[in-house]
Parts: C-alpha cells; sequence; structure tokens
DNA sequence: CAGCTATTTAGAACCATTATAAACTGCAGA
DNA sequence: TCTGCAGTTTATAATGGTTCTAAATAGCTG
C-alpha cells in the first residue's frame, strides 16, 4: 500500500519488484548511501525471492530519475547513491569508501559569486575527504 | 631539460615518454581538465612517436601520487583529471560533461563546522552542476 | 478476459581501467 | 665505458561495473 500510489503517481507501475526494493530503499529508520553491489546484497538479504541485477540498476535508474534517490560525486569505480535527497555534503572516508551525510547545518552557506552566461546551477555539492 | 630535475626529485625515471608527457601536460599557458582518452588524443596530436595507453596511465597515476595532478569528483564513467593542483572548485557543464575551474575567490570560504573523531580533512571539493 | 505496453530477466556486450609478463632503458658502480 | 639491475614501457589479456538485447512475463485499461 505504502509505495503503490508513490510510484503510480510517478508513471511507474508498482511491480512486485519495484515494491520490494522501496521496502528496502526506504521503509528505513535512517536514509543511507550506498552502491548497486551493496544494495543487491541488501536486497538478498531482505527478501526471498530473487531480483535480477539488471532490475536494479533499472530501477534505480528510474527512481533517480524521478528523484527519489541521488547520485553523489565521488572518485570510484562504482556510483554511490543516496536515500537521503534533501541539500545536503558528504564526508567520503577514504580508508573504507564510506560516506557520512553532513547536514545542511553542519556546513556554512555556500556562495559561489561566479556565473555562466545561459546556464543554471543545479547542484552545489561539496565532497570533504578524511583521512587518518 | 625542464621537466629532468622535476621527475628525478620525485624518484621518477625522466624516460622519453614522461618527459613527452610532461610536456604536454604542464608546458602550457593553461592548465586544463582531460579524461584519460582525451589526453591520448592530445598526445597523438602533439609528438611523433607513439606512447602507449597503458604508459599514460601509468604516468597520471604517478603524477597523480608525485601531487603533480589531481582526481576531481565527478559522476561519469570516465575519470577526470586536473593539471591545476591550487585548492579550487569546479563548474560541470552537465550538457558537454566540460569542468570549469572556480577559483578560490570565486567561491566563498567553506566552513565545515563538524568535525570526526580520529581523522583529518585532507580536502575540500566543490562541485557545482550546470544546466541549460 | 483480451490486448497492449511496461517491466523483468539471463545473458551478452561494452568499455574504462588494471594486470601480466616480456622487452627495453636509465643509471649507479666497477 | 661497460655491466647489471631495478625501473619502465609495451602489447595484450583480464577485470568488473554498467548497459544492451530480445524473449518471457505481468500490470492495466477497456
Ligand atoms: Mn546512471
Ligand atoms: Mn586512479
Ligand atoms: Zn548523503
Ligand atoms: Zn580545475
Amino acid at each position: 500500500m505504502k509505495y503503490i500510489d508513490k510510484l503510480r503517481n510517478s508513471g511507474l507501475r508498482p511491480t512486485k519488484q519495484r515494491l520490494q526494493i522501496c521496502e528496502v530503499l526506504f521503509n528505513t529508520e535512517r536514509t543511507f548511501h550506498f552502491t548497486i553491489n551493496e544494495l543487491e546484497q541488501k536486497i538478498k538479504d531482505k527478501i526471498d525471492n530473487k531480483i535480477s541485477l539488471a532490475t536494479i540498476y533499472n530501477t534505480v535508474h528510474a527512481f533517480e530519475k524521478k528523484g527519489y534517490l541521488k547520485q553523489i560525486p565521488v572518485n570510484s569505480n562504482q556510483t554511490y547513491f543516496d536515500t537521503n535527497i534533501t541539500d545536503h555534503h558528504h564526508f567520503y572516508n577514504l580508508k573504507d569508501g564510506k560516506l557520512i551525510d553532513l547536514e545542511k547545518s553542519d556546513v556554512g552557506p555556500i556562495n559561489i559569486k561566479r556565473k555562466i552566461d545561459g546556464k543554471k546551477i543545479k547542484s552545489i555539492e561539496v565532497l570533504v575527504k578524511l583521512e587518518d
């Protein structure tokens, strides 16, 4: 029930697979960051049937396009996603490749003084790399 | 001459290939951003002999490790590098995948209020995505 | 229920990057 | 200058995350 309307309202059919992925992604206490591999594992742990990797990719991209997920710019061979879609920034722990949210209040206002003709700012993302 | 000492002082042998790559990367009016593919093309255009792709990768990684190049965090299937190793930020033009430098003076000071125990901040990078 | 389209799926393909291992080369010491 | 060796280059293969393909399946509308 919970996610059926969300999906329908987005023009996405509420399939069994998408609903299960919604459970894993959104029915949580806290938001979290993930790679596709990590999500695949999480799905295996939480549900009994199998969801193909292609469907996981399809669904993540569909959700991203609808704004239910964000991609985070990091230097990694894997793509990082975020279920926290509010405006916020990140610590990136180089040691283990984990991301930590910096809430908006953790970072002073970002003031971009330069403008590019004919272009609009779509997002401003700060990545703070951490080492020991 | 110009780059022989730079390399030797870094513990890198000044080979013909490395010196030629230095010319392409550093003997320029302006700094620039590049992917490995773009660099490979630039090298082909500027020198007569062939440098293998493996050597280009090896050299770029060696130079990055020595701090002569920086990697820029973007969401792309290719890795972006920067010959501008000063502290600065970037516009990322989503339309064509090109980066534009934001000089330090173009961005107000970034104030990270939160600390992580036992971790030091290695870098702070701002990516401003641009759309039409 | 029928028909249509969206979705799922296994597997192949893609492609940037890294690994391999043999040939080559810069250089320190003789 | 010659020798020997570690460092480097190279062609090529392997890796691995991601995307593509096309056939099977499942929602949805009438
Ligand atoms: Mn994507
Ligand atoms: Mn690298
Ligand atoms: Zn986050
Ligand atoms: Zn730059």
